[in-house]
DNA sequence: GATCAAAATCCCAATAATTGAGATTCACGG
DNA sequence: CCGTGAATCTCAATTATTGGGATTTTGATC
């Protein structure tokens, strides 16, 4: 982290004030918030304007613009995520119940990338763009387990430790990590949803590198032994041929998407939708 | 443009670079390409992947990445445009057959940010995300119809007058924009997709300040006088009643999002969607 | 239409941050 | 174990960026 190139962080840190708790920005508040002088603000709203990254909202606030809709357009068929895991989602739809999401795992969060349901209606699903918690679930724990101890450490914030399970002591989970690692895969009871069981298979571009994961969330009502056994089999087999093409040939250099200095907070993964807008006076 | 801010535009530039028809780049493509020295693109690069804007692709290239995603998951709940228009085209769609879109112009482009399709299986949909020719169509000519003088003169490619209508003089195409503005709407058969009728009504944010458009596309088959009569106005209001939200109050300040020296070329808005992607050696 | 306040931009010198050539380290495969 | 190519580091030169304050522009009000 010697090198930085600061003048593009600050422009992009503008985009960074956008949260589903607050979507609309003056130049003021954004003054206020990132402690820029008013013309270096302003040339910097002027290029992220000019570029179509934020629109005028009809007061006197930003949003963002429709550069950002067509990048999303253009990501969603070439990120080889996606590319590689779709035809495995779909069929995990096909042969069972419920939801199957390819999620990726970035900077401390999850987020889904795509998703397959089954015929019969779903269980509340995640949309695509949707952050997901990363302290509960299969799909967390399926990538934490996955992560250099270090970064699990980091990651695991310390009240909430009881929610990974009865075993609070630092040996317990570690243990349950390796086991998860060992196993290819990770079985979850409604700990995101009530009543809803997900499987959840990492995807690995290398050793101790998990960059997101594959999963498929059911109703435990239509749940039982032999469905779970083939669904986990799935699950663990799929994760493992994706992660083949992305271990296989070649790198995965600039390593450094790993996790800033993020404690995560229930409030980086609203529940709700719509929040009403707050403006400061 | 006399005040830049060089370093976030250089930094912005290479998201430039992914389009439809390229969407993988090695950092020595990208060198070649911008003509930046390997210490500055390695420090670029680990600031947009460390974001999350960009993530390695299995060989050794670069790809959009999820902080993408996560962006347009909140702008599609946070853009005041989608927010105004949205009952509009869902009221449309459930009047007429056919798809109802709203779309967003800017940097020379119109983009769908939104859409609605009535109970009968549309034509060719453009999905959101999708860029649109801005040199045909009802949604172009609404447009362009509303632009300052000297933004409509830099648009239109000489080459492809003709496509405007027998009327190729300057005068008579000039004497067409007004007509438009004064109708509010613009309708056009089959320039777009054969046999498909189209029409739109612009969403200004001033005078003569287009934003975007609200438009609705039929099969020409199912189409008659009355029925066509009874849509032109529903989008002319619909259009007007949305601008009234965006001209009201206050500002559209920083107005910058002028079109830049670009010429509209066919390969800017690619037909098809899969396209093989080309190495270069 | 003229005037006024607020918002946005311009000017320009000081300075701090960015840049790139070359050396170095790192990652991986043979 | 070593060799190759990729990625990063070092560091001095210099350039581009910054911000205070003046100025223009915008939109609102009278």
């Amino acid at each position: 982290m010697t090198s930085t190139s600061g003048s593009g962080e600050r422009i992009l840190a503008i985009l960074d004030l956008f949260t589903a708790d607050r979507r609309e920005w003056s130049p003021d508040a954004m003054m206020a918030a990132l402690g820029y002088s008013r013309p270096t603000l302003y040339r910097y709203l002027k290029t992220l304007k000019s570029a179509g990254y934020l629109v005028s909202a009809p007061g006197d606030g930003l949003t963002l613009g429709p550069r950002v809709t067509e990048l999303d357009f253009l990501m969603q068929r070439c990120d080889p995520l996606i590319t590689a895991a779709a035809p495995f989602i779909k069929i995990l739809a096909t042969r069972y119940p419920g939801v199957a999401l390819i999620t990726r795992w970035y900077g401390s969060k999850i987020l889904c990338i795509a998703s397959e349901r089954s015929a019969d209606a779903p269980v509340s699903s995640y949309p695509r763009g949707q952050p997901m918690p990363i302290a509960r679930g299969a799909i967390s724990r399926v990538i934490m387990a996955n992560l250099p101890r270090r970064d699990q450490d980091r990651l695991i914030d310390p009240q909430r430790d009881m929610l990974a399970g009865p075993n609070t002591t630092a040996d317990a989970r570690r243990e349950t990590y390796r086991a998860v690692r060992r196993m290819g895969y990770c079985t979850a009871w409604g700990e995101v949803t009530p009543g809803v069981v997900g499987v959840a298979g990492p995807i690995l571009a290398g050793e101790r590198m998990p960059i997101g994961a594959i999963s498929i969330t059911s109703a435990a009502a239509v749940m039982n032994k032999t469905r779970l056994a083939a669904i986990e089999r799935d699950i663990r087999d799929s994760a493992a041929a994706i992660s083949g093409i992305f271990c296989a040939r070649g790198s995965a250099p600039l390593r450094d998407l790993s996790p800033a200095n993020h404690t995560i907070t229930d409030q980086d993964f609203p529940a709700t939708d719509q929040q009403p807008r707050r403006h400061q006076p």
